[in-house]
DNA sequence: GTGAATATGGCAACCGCTTGTCATACGGGA
DNA sequence: TCCCGTATGACAAGCGGTTGCCATATTCAC
């Protein structure tokens, strides 16, 4: 059983190839009938025209490339399933590309993505930044974070969002409150901001910060050694805000087995989180209002309707409460 | 800045086409300085081949397609997380399609990455199988799920992981044991072995096995008030076996919120959860051998090496018990 | 000196579809 | 009757790269 193409639509039908391109692409004179022998004889072989070839032509395949670092998380799972299914909505065609935040892994996908001639990249990987992306010519849209001056950003408030976290923490009268970050050799601008907030506010509220690195990438079960030695070695600590929630989780099911209660505060707000885990408190960004802003800033691009270079698009979050 | 393309590394390798060609393709004779002249105006140029236009004349793409409910799922997380990474390491790049378990949806996708001409399939939905599937000739595997006599199936023991779940909730001396699972009007093959585990395990202890129908896919708000009710309607439940994680989490918060302290057994355990939900046990899926299993058996059906059809691998699970 | 192996170029056909141009044919309105 | 709008077909070129075939040239061994 080959593959059906044009020609043998054209035979079934009894018309010639260019009918029945101008049947699918609705161009040019065609009446009703010869519309519906074309359409039928399609439907009776089961064809479907063959879109390689199409964008061979075109010049344009509808595919966008999405550089992720994992979608196991569910900050990025969700992320990733709002983009891929708001871009399918407009007739793109996802590629993902899980980077696991690995700086070769993410060119080599680069290069993947740009060679099967993506019309634009969607990345929210976490990597320095790839010399790749400057001479890729194509449209580009960063997830919360820096790519180069020529790629918009769409982000959360992580400044107001930290501030907020803290301040929740000092209402709820926490009296030692740390802050667990990501670490990274070079200052990602993200966790600086989520970092910036909660020290600007402890400083206002007369507090002492103090700084837990903990890396986003390392090994679970070296993760959760590191936060429980660290709980461990300081007792007075009562409450915490991590920079992301999978790492509230990990503190979290510390204290749960060492019987401490604290208050946690995490980051993102997956719908999942926010589920799985009642007892930690979160930043819920708008992760839904995220994806839709890049998908059509992106879009814009592509269509080449979108001028605002050197933006960064900021949107609001949400403190949600933990429920038990 | 147009796109290079082959023309302009051979101009300015100083070469023809053709021997660009074979220095891509690794085809006839070439030089070492040739070979270095041509690879060099590559980097230069910073070219990469259309593999588009490759794929046209290949009649071979290298795209295969994900479709699964939706990956903000945890388990549907790490599974296309860990199919992408398989893949990718072995040249092949995935079409992601986020179904929703909605049929309409599913037949979408299918149609579209058909037309893309991908390689091969890999489906983890959960709908009454499409049509499209058995005029579609071309390799599938399935995960967790029937499609068609001809497309292998990749699973894990359900039933085996039922009972296990059942006889821990009896070796903790849970006196009433309910059973939550996914609902759908026709009978999803998953859904009914990890019934019958449960239901066999229950008569085997001589207890009397209970259900509640909630399904895996109605909104999340929904499905939190419904086992709420049940569960303030039927007080005398101290244990529950959930058919899904997502499922054991809702149970989990609900009774957390009312103060309820119970058993609770999930199913899949997508490293995810465990880290996030470990009030909760969960039968564990060998997640990252299904994904590669499923890859090898999807690679050997498209290389034609693999045929033995109409078969099933069920793969072996594991009691994971809650960490506190 | 001859034949093989190595190295490169030129050319045409092809992958499946699109598009522009030209030709043909029918029917209706002015 | 003539022209125009409608409807269809035939054909060729092109998208970017692959491949097979033939030609040519150099080098090396026997």
């Amino acid at each position: 059983m080959e593959k059906v193409k044009l020609g043998d639509v054209a035979k079934k039908a009894g018309v010639s190839l260019t009918t029945v391109s101008r049947v699918l692409n609705n161009r040019g004179y065609i009446s009703k009938e010869t519309r519906k022998k074309v359409n039928d004889a399609m439907e009776e072989l089961n064809y479907f025209p063959n879109e390689i070839a199409r964008s061979l032509f075109g010049n344009k395949t509808n595919f966008v490339g999405l550089l992720f670092p994992n979608v196991t998380n569910p900050f990025y799972g969700e992320i990733v399933s709002e983009l891929e299914s708001t871009l399918a909505s407009r007739g793109y065609k996802s590629l993902i590309c899980n980077t696991y935040n690995n700086e070769e892994k993410e060119s080599n996908y680069l290069k993947m993505v740009l060679a099967n001639q993506v019309d634009g990249i969607i990345v929210g990987s976490r990597n320095r930044p790839s010399s790749i992306y400057q001479s890729a010519n194509l449209p580009i849209v960063a997830i919360d974070r820096f790519v180069s001056s020529k790629v918009p950003i769409v982000r959360s408030d992580n400044y107001g969002g930290a501030c907020l976290a803290t301040e929740y923490l000092i209402e709820k009268e926490c009296k030692n409150i740390v802050h667990f970050t990501g670490s990274s050799e070079e200052e990602i601008k993200k966790c600086d901001l989520r970092m910036q907030g909660y020290i600007d506010t402890m400083l206002k509220y007369g507090k002492t910060p103090r700084v837990m690195k903990a890396s986003f990438d390392e090994d679970e079960v070296y993760q959760r050694c590191k936060v429980a030695d660290y709980l461990s070695a300081s007792p007075e600590i009562d409450g915490a805000f991590a920079a992301g929630d999978t790492l509230a989780g990990i503190i979290y099911a510390c204290c749960k087995q060492k019987g401490i209660d604290m208050e946690i505060v995490g980051y993102d707000g997956a719908s999942m989180f926010t589920g799985l885990c009642g007892g930690v408190s979160t930043i819920r960004q708008p992760i839904k209002k995220m994806a839709r802003l890049a998908t059509d800033i992106l879009l814009d691009a592509i269509a080449g309707t979108y001028q605002e270079y050197d933006s960064e698009h900021v949107l609001p979050v949400e403190l949600i409460k933990r429920s038990y």
